[in-house]
Parts: C-alpha cells; sequence; structure tokens
DNA sequence: CATGAATGAGGCTTCATTCAT
DNA sequence: GATGAATGAAGCCTCATTCAT
C-alpha cells in the first residue's frame, strides 16, 4: 500500500514500549519472553529487533520512558502557584499515583542491573537524578518560604521519591488486617513526624 | 553409613544457603545457575537437590533465613531497657545496618514472584507480618509512654521497615554528589518531620 | 515471512515424524535424545519443538500416525472384492509385512506407558478399537458367509491383530535353528487349528 | 551381632529381585530409580551394587529369574499322566494365569535391548530356547498320539508363548465394551481354529 | 557387609537472536 | 520495512554409580 502520508515510525516503537511497560508490571524480565511482547504489541518478533538492539535494550527504553513520564508530572506540580505545602501534598498523591500503576518497573530498577552496559548505567543515573533535582526544586522553594526545615533538599528529595516507591506497594504484609500506607498518612509523618513535643 | 558419627545434615544445607544469599546480593535470582551456588558452596550440582527440591526452594529458604535473622536482631532491640526514642534509634541503626548487607535480597522480595505457590506465599507474609509485629511492639511502648503520636502502629512499623530497607540502597542517584541518606537523618526526619512549626 | 510462498509445516512436522518412527524401531523411547531426532530429520533440537510440545508428543504423533497407515491397510484390504477367506489371507500377509517394519513401535505401546496423560490414552484406545473394527468387519462377512465359525468377531480380531504384532517379531528365540513363523503357517492355524479331528 | 548361624547371602539378592520384579510390573525400566527398587527391598541403595554389577544385571536377573520359573511350570505341567489335549488345556491356563501376573516385563523382553552386552543377549535366547522346548514336548507327544497336526512342533510352541503373552494383555481396546480373550477361547480357537469345515 | 551422601554426565526444554523471504 | 521459522546455547533437574565411614 502507499506509504500512509504522516506515518511515524515512531508509532510502532511506541507501542512495543507500551506493550513492555504493561507486561512487565504483571511479571519479571526474565518471565517475559520476548514474545510475548511483539504478540500484545501486534507486531511479529524480528520487528523488536528492528527498533531495539535487544530485549535488554527494550526494558531501559521502558525505565526512561517512565522516569521521563514521571519528571514530567513532577515539574508540572512544581509550576503550579501554590504554597510549597500544598505542592507536597500534590506531589506525593500524584506520584503515589502514578507509580502504583508501574510499581513493579520502578521496584524493578532498585534491582541489581548488572548487565548495565556503560551507557545505560550513566543514562540510569542521570535520569534519576534530574527527578531528585524536580523534587527539589519544591523542598527548595518550601525551606526558602521557611514551610520546611532546612535538611539538604536533595536527600529529602530521595527519601521523598523511594517512600513514593514504596507506598505505591501498599500492603506490605497480609494477615487479616490490611496494613497499608496511604499518601495522606505519608504526608502527615514526612511533615510532622512520629515523635511528640516533649 | 548407620548415621554418620558426627554428620549434621544441617551444615551443609547451610553452606548452600549461606553461598546463596552471598551471590543474590550481587546478582539476580534469573541470573543465578544452580550450578554458580553449588561451586560456591563447594558442592557439585547435584548434591543441592539433595537439600532442596528446586532451585526455588533454595530462593525462599534464603528469604526465610534473612527474615528469622531480621526478627532476631529486632526483637532483641525490644528487650532492652531503654526508652522507646531510644529503641526506635538503635532499632533504625541496626536495620540499617543489617539491610545493607542485605539489600538485594530485601528488595527483591518486593517483585513479583508469580511462580511463588500457595505454600511459599502464605508462609512468607507470615513471616513477613511477624516482623512488623516486632516493630509494631517498640512504637506501640512509644505510643503508651507519649513519645510517640497515636498512629497505628502496625503502619507505622511497615513504614519503618520498607524505608530502613530503602536507605541500605544509600545512593539512590549518583553523579559527582552522593546523596545518601543516613539512619540519623531519617530518624530525625521519621520522628520530628521535615515541616516547620507555624 | 508473511506466510512464506510455498512453505507447508505439515511437511517438517511429519519430516520429524518418520525420523522419530526409524529411530524408534530401533532404540527403545527412554534411550532416545531428542536430539537425536533433530538430528536425523536434519533440524535444530529446537526446531522439534516450533512443531511438538514435548517429546511425549513427538512419540504419541508417531503411535497415531502408524496406527493411522495400519487402518488405512485394512480398510483397503476389507473393501476389495474376494471372499472372506481370501481377504483374511491377504490381511495376515499385509499386516505382517507392515508390522513387521515397525514392530519395535508395536510393541512399545502395549508397554505401560503411564505419563500418558488422559487426553492420549483416551485417543489411543479409540484408535485402537477403529483398527478392531476394520479387521472385525472382515470376520463378520466370513461368518455371514458361513466361512467362519461364529466367534465374537472384535475378540477374533483382536487376536488377529496381536497375533500379527508378534509375528513380525520372528525369530522368537534364536540358537542355531531359526523358529520363525511365517504368515502363511498362521494363517493356516488361526483358520483350522492344530488339533486332529478324531 | 553374631552372625545368623544359617544366613544365606542369597536371601537379600533375592529380596532386591523380588522387589524389582514387583515394580517392573507397574512401570517401565527406565523410570525406576535404582533408589525405588532398594527401598521397596528394604535395603540401601549401595546394598545393590555388592549384589548386582549394575541396573541393567537387575533387570536381566529379573528375566531369567521369570523365566525360570515359567519353565518349571511348563514342565510340570508335561510330566503330569493326562493326555496331550488335556495338558494342552492346563498349560495356556498356567502360563495365562502366570504371564498375566508379569505381564509387564514379559512384554518388556520383546523391546530392543540393545544395550544387552553379549552375555546376556546369549543367555536370555538360551533361556527362551528352553522354555520352547518345554513347550514342544508336550506339542511332539500331541503329535506322536495323533492328537495333534504334524507342525514343527517348536514353531507351534513359539506361537503358543507368544500367545499367551498376549492374553495375558487381556484388554487390548477399551471402548464401551471391554473385548477380551479369555484361555478357553485362544485353546478353542488354537485347537481347532476360526475356520468352518466346508 | 552395609550405608547413604556425594557426584556429574546427560536429558528435556526455553528463548534471545538471526536471516531468508 | 516486516515476518516468523530456525537455531543452539544455557539452564534445571534426575539418577546410576562410587566411596568414605
Amino acid at each position: 500500500m502507499a506509504k500512509l502520508k504522516n506515518w511515524d515510525p515512531g508509532i510502532k516503537k511506541r507501542r512495543i514500549i507500551d506493550s513492555a511497560i504493561s507486561i512487565l508490571n504483571k511479571k519479571e524480565y526474565y518471565r517475559i519472553p520476548v514474545d510475548e511482547i511483539a504478540k500484545k504489541a501486534g507486531v511479529a518478533k524480528g520487528t523488536i529487533y528492528l527498533y531495539f538492539k535487544s530485549k535488554e535494550e527494550i526494558y531501559f527504553s521502558v525505565i526512561f520512558t517512565l522516569i521521563d513520564r514521571a519528571k514530567a508530572m513532577i515539574d508540572e506540580v512544581g509550576s503550579k502557584d501554590i504554597s510549597a505545602r500544598e505542592q507536597f501534598t500534590l506531589l506525593l498523591d500524584t506520584m503515589t499515583d502514578f507509580l502504583s500503576r508501574n510499581r513493579q518497573i520502578f521496584m524493578s530498577i532498585r534491582q541489581q542491573l548488572e548487565p548495565v552496559k556503560g551507557k545505560f548505567q550513566a543514562e540510569l543515573h542521570k535520569k534519576f537524578f534530574e527527578i531528585i533535582c524536580s523534587i527539589g526544586l519544591i523542598i527548595e522553594k518550601g525551606i526558602k518560604s521557611r514551610e520546611f526545615k532546612n535538611f539538604n533538599p536533595y536527600v529529602v528529595s530521595a527519601l521523598v521519591f523511594s517512600t513514593a516507591t514504596l507506598i505505591a506497594h501498599r500492603q506490605i504484609a497480609g494477615g487479616r488486617e490490611e496494613i497499608s500506607i496511604t499518601p495522606s498518612l505519608l504526608k502527615d509523618i514526612l511533615l510532622n513526624g512520629i515523635g511528640r513535643q516533649k
């Protein structure tokens, strides 16, 4: 057929990544045959290799895509014209929501990715750092406005980001009673602590 | 052998588990051939299967072993005759130290372990819940003594445990500057929050 | 390949089955590595698994293929326009010839194939029964034409089929003298018995 | 403990063989771990190797043992002071009974036993020939007394023995109706044939 | 003699990657 | 570009056999 007028080679790549995201949230990397990603994306196995050099590269594209999306969300929160505390609250809600939809993948990043050859490793760190910076801006703003205490904003950001990942995990241990950490509880604890003023 | 005079099956099983622990802290489960565990333990591949029914069973033995050790440490902290705040501080130090030595493995538990058949799944939850309870005792004590606010102790415990796992991760994102969350910083934030009193 | 222009998946599957047939006639199932079947078929080990789910499935495809061929031969004999006795004679010749070329495999069917899960077991019985029926038609015809005595035709068929399998074995015990049961001898005994009329 | 006064080293060997016989009648050789035979015999795995050089040797001991027992039974029938026809009837009953109790094993003998190294192969043939001879004596006697037709007695014996093995198999194909060949039916057919005198 | 822990070769199967069409 | 059949390396696991006690 004649080439579609505005056909974007990126579309198929995107479809593959979306397919991978969806599957990676249900199964571990090592238990996902490339076949399965292809099928879900509606392409042939061979086609995958036109867009990605290896299965590993799909994985990192997924990671980078998600981190980029997360950063965009955070930046949007940071650009809102509201107080730092309000931004902070919104941030936790937004991140929790996003991370819970991709929790498996974000947990997996923490795993040792030894085969991560130079390029990926470096890029991953760089992107992570960008996220921390984005959050850091909100924290910094709060420090300046004296809404937050004077902790190192990057360190606080890292803690906030990590904690949000965990919350997304909600049910930590399950017995009869479900133990779930809600965003608002987390906000309360992070802002005010569990300690009682003497 | 009519029972080898001084032969303890536990010893070799332990050697295998220790070998697995050490390797699992450097590599993901799926990238570790059983053979590698055997070699590190100084036994033949087949020997592994005298002590474990499957590779999966090794993994869960590792998990259970570590959770048991963690619980023992926590319980010891809880039994000390000091204030809840002091116990809390000690707890964070102890856990951070322990978790950082086994961080990969503890992160991996959070991963989807779909093939985990009934038995393991249930036992895993049970053991996790025990840990939460052990920490919960310390929190409860603090609430009673009015050192801590009146949060649900189990939820706080879950948060504390999760956070400690994360800290163990130390270097979240690395560029030139290392962003590391220390136990004492965590303690400060968890106790007092990052918010400033108005 | 958008469907290889002239590529027939049946052809390769057939090649694999033929290879398996040929080897199964020389060696027992358990002594045949899948690899050997692959090599003889001129494909790689992995290719086998594109066409069969397991080694066991190859075995049953072989069995079913052979039984189908046997049935076709029997049916052809049964459709010939000759007397039942003549059909019977021809049947023994045909079957003996066919079975002797696949004797190992037909013997193996009789073996306990315990791992045969439901599906195969049932299908195997069904196919066997079809053979018995096909032979049964010839016997029945002979009974009606009063060429054969009035035995249950299915039971006689079963005996005939089994006996033919055995003959195919020709050399039962071998010392210097070969003891071999020929089709014509078998026909003679089955028709007239070894007993002498008083 | 003091050595039992009349302790027979053969007893343990016998126990092992009996255990093997019992298991071989339920499972194929290749699916029986030596372990299982040992356990059933109530000895340690290592002990097996004090009495047999290899797993294969156990198998052949089983075969030889059973053939010897069969021969003994046949000889006893042959020594009875009754007519050849009566001996023949008794023979079929006796053999059918015996073979049905060991049917799996006798079927397996027919399988290609390629690894049968020289010694076993020759001995197996010799023993089989002895059986054929024992049956042959009965047939010969019937021929002399003009009860049986003048077929080669060895060939008839081979057929009789083979057929009996098959009967033991009773249910050849199963659908709703069971097709079973009884000893008395077999006797009838072998003596008188299925053909009708014109 | 007896034991059973230990071994490691060998078998089945999966799946990332290639390549002819 | 797209396809999917083919490949074969690599992993898990079984089990016959050995040997120290």
